[in-house]
DNA sequence: CAATTGTTGGGAAACATTGCAACTTTAGGG
DNA sequence: CCCTAAAGTTGCAATGTTTCCCAACAATTG
């Protein structure tokens, strides 16, 4: 196993990682609407704003957000929305794998 | 937000979390290949038997690879193999926004 | 200066990862 | 049949990481 190919893996875990919480995935999902400010997600989403700063702080580390001052807001918005598709298609997956699981033990 | 939609994201964000670490995505690499056992794996990616098999484990609960017993042998193959595009597509995601922020670094 | 918005740090609780040892199951030799 | 070896899984303890709340701080506006 060669350096070059774990350093790789390493870097699509940290993205993955990023993604493994479902507020995060709320977050995204709020800004593929449009941009909001910490303040507003903090509300909509019903946390502290200080949870929400490094939520979106992690997904700005791994560069699928972006931030933008703007007097005493900071505006966040999605950079990568092809993210989100991944998010659908995970919970295609886990369906259809949790549906062939039920499918085949109903079968046995 | 109501709970259906909590739980969704919840259902998403184990999808991602059970991605989020190298060794099980080098796993999933390996079992693209072909089926293998717990032992060869463990070897070919250098850790213990118990490790190798509590990340298989992982992997199986959401679904991403399903086992077979063999004598002895467990075999584990892939079982959605979309989510490596996907691994492949964070990858790529990743890099592309690390390039536009050096980009727009080296541009100010 | 006071109020609002965000970020950062400490501490506690929860969770994840690892290595080791114990255990189960299967295969095969005597 | 009994014993041993090999393959996997599970439990435990140690260590590290995440997450949350709260409080303190910085920055901007009016």
């Amino acid at each position: 196993m060669d350096d070059r190919t774990l350093r790789r893996y390493e870097l699509r875990a940290e993205l993955f990682k990023a993604l493994a919480h479902p507020i995060r995935i709320l977050l995204l999902e709020k800004l593929r609407e449009r941009p909001w400010c910490v303040c507003e997600l903090a509300a909509e989403v019903g946390i502290e704003k200080s949870v929400a700063s490094k939520h979106l702080s992690q997904l700005k580390s791994v560069g699928l957000i972006a931030d933008e001052k703007r007097g005493t807001l900071v505006e966040y918005q999605l950079v990568a929305p092809c993210v989100l598709d991944m998010a659908a298609c995970a919970e295609g997956t886990i369906l259809e794998q949790r549906r062939k699981r039920l499918g085949i033990a109903a079968a046995e």
